[in-house]
DNA sequence: CGTCCGGTTGAAACATGTCAAAGAAGGTGG
DNA sequence: CCACCTTCTTTGACATGTTTCAACCGGACG
């Protein structure tokens, strides 16, 4: 009898199914698979890659090979333009998985950079790909994976064009707040990974108008931020800060 | 023998594969597909959906059953905010694919609608993950496409959050004559099918910024616009607007 | 022929960006 | 363990770009 994963059976996605397999990452599936389907899809995430803080996970033009799942620790995404700027697409926590932009073009598109020292699992996509055609429900699991990954940077677009500074930092801390409740963690009280810059550049504001919103959403105490640590007063009011605006 | 397909073989989407089947829209493949593979990717582009201008092809919150490919006519896609404000996510002209954020959660969570007459080919997306599960080259397909979306998405959210308005009309402009031009069509010269606000919506901007944004263009001399006409007279210092920021 | 819708343009209001300074936090090496 | 240096953060004053409000124009259509 093989030996089954080591990792729990906990539902980090807060989706319905409960993880037969890896509840580490995104990929996993409802009950109901062959012993032998589990193993394969044990082996496809069995290659680790640690990081330090700093670190790249894969930098824009690398050829792609592989998708990663967060294991633990924080990723920000970034994409280039020709004439330098940068722009943060994303944050990643555990159990997300990256690299989807890649397929493309096999290069990748962004920079994946840990924002404090990490582990991913490589999940060589040829093999997901062959697996996915024998495991109708991985296949399936992973499509919508990647539509997801389009709805939220719908929801993004929409917050970059038609929403005010304080109500895209609410956005930001909402949307922090469920990922962290859905992972166990408080949805109340967290410490930010990453600057203001950063911030800023995923948000589509400079900085110091970070700040600014920051100082202005505790004002009105709906939070009480110091440096990176947020305490989030008034979840449902703070909701309101974003349907609530002008425009 | 079956009969083939009575579509023309012209690769529309400026990618390197020649298409054995069905050159209408993205979902086509290089050569080398078995006779019945062939017969069975006809098949499930067959079902077509003819609106007129105005009409819907889906709306949000609608059950999703079936990507859509556009074949003629051009459409918008829009997804919509609690307290009402709404913002166009995308164009989709002949050849390109749309309906994939409705994967994840099996409901469309955007609106589609023809901007003039247009047919689209409905693909049931059922069929389409059985068939390429037998098929490893529309299965990658697929998923490439699916990777492409979402690269696009990234641009338009560097757009979105780092240029201002004369740079975001640049780059829609440059965007459309690009896609234009790998259809066949003038790359300087076309008509829009959306409206000011529209165009604005997308560029998270006002009608009224996007009209000044135009005539702006027009005094530097590198377009003409005429309502809804629009010929571009300098191509590549058009190019040159976009990397040209202060910022 | 008049109405409606889409587009253009101006002036003033507003939000965010820019520049600058200073304070706080964190890491490193003595 | 402390001192120093760097990086991050906050805040103010001012500049800039976009939005808002309003008026007007033109073409499409009944």
């Amino acid at each position: 009898m093989p030996q089954r994963p080591v990792l729990k059976l906990v539902d980090i996605t807060a989706l319905k199914a409960t993880c037969s397999v890896c509840s580490l990452h995104e990929l996993c599936l409802p009950m109901g698979l062959a012993m032998d389907e589990v193993e394969a899809l044990d082996r496809l995430t069995e290659r680790r890659r640690i990081l330090k803080k700093g670190e790249k996970l894969y930098s824009i033009g690398s050829s792609f090979g592989a998708l990663f799942a967060v294991r633990y620790g924080f990723f920000k995404t970034q994409v280039l333009q020709e004439d330098g700027r940068e722009q943060v697409t994303g944050f990643h926590m555990m159990g997300e998985l990256m690299g989807m932009d890649a397929i493309s073009s096999d290069a990748h598109t962004c920079d994946a950079v840990a924002l404090e020292d990490s582990e991913a699992c490589e999940i060589d996509f040829t093999q997901l790909e062959r697996l996915s055609r024998a495991v109708p429900a991985l296949q399936h699991q992973f499509h919508k994976l990647m539509s997801r990954e389009i709805v939220r940077d719908h929801g993004v677009m929409l917050l970059l064009g038609s929403m005010r500074a304080e109500e895209r930092l609410a956005t930001f801390l909402l949307n922090l707040s469920q990922r962290f409740a859905a992972r166990g963690y408080s949805a109340t009280d967290f410490v930010l990974r990453m600057t203001r810059e950063e911030i800023g550049s995923y948000l589509g504001l400079k900085l110091e108008t970070v700040s600014r919103a920051f100082s202005r959403l505790q004002n009105q105490g709906l939070i009480t931020v110091q440096g990176r640590e947020v305490k989030i007063s008034h979840l449902s009011r703070l909701r309101t800060v974003i349907s609530h605006c002008t425009s």
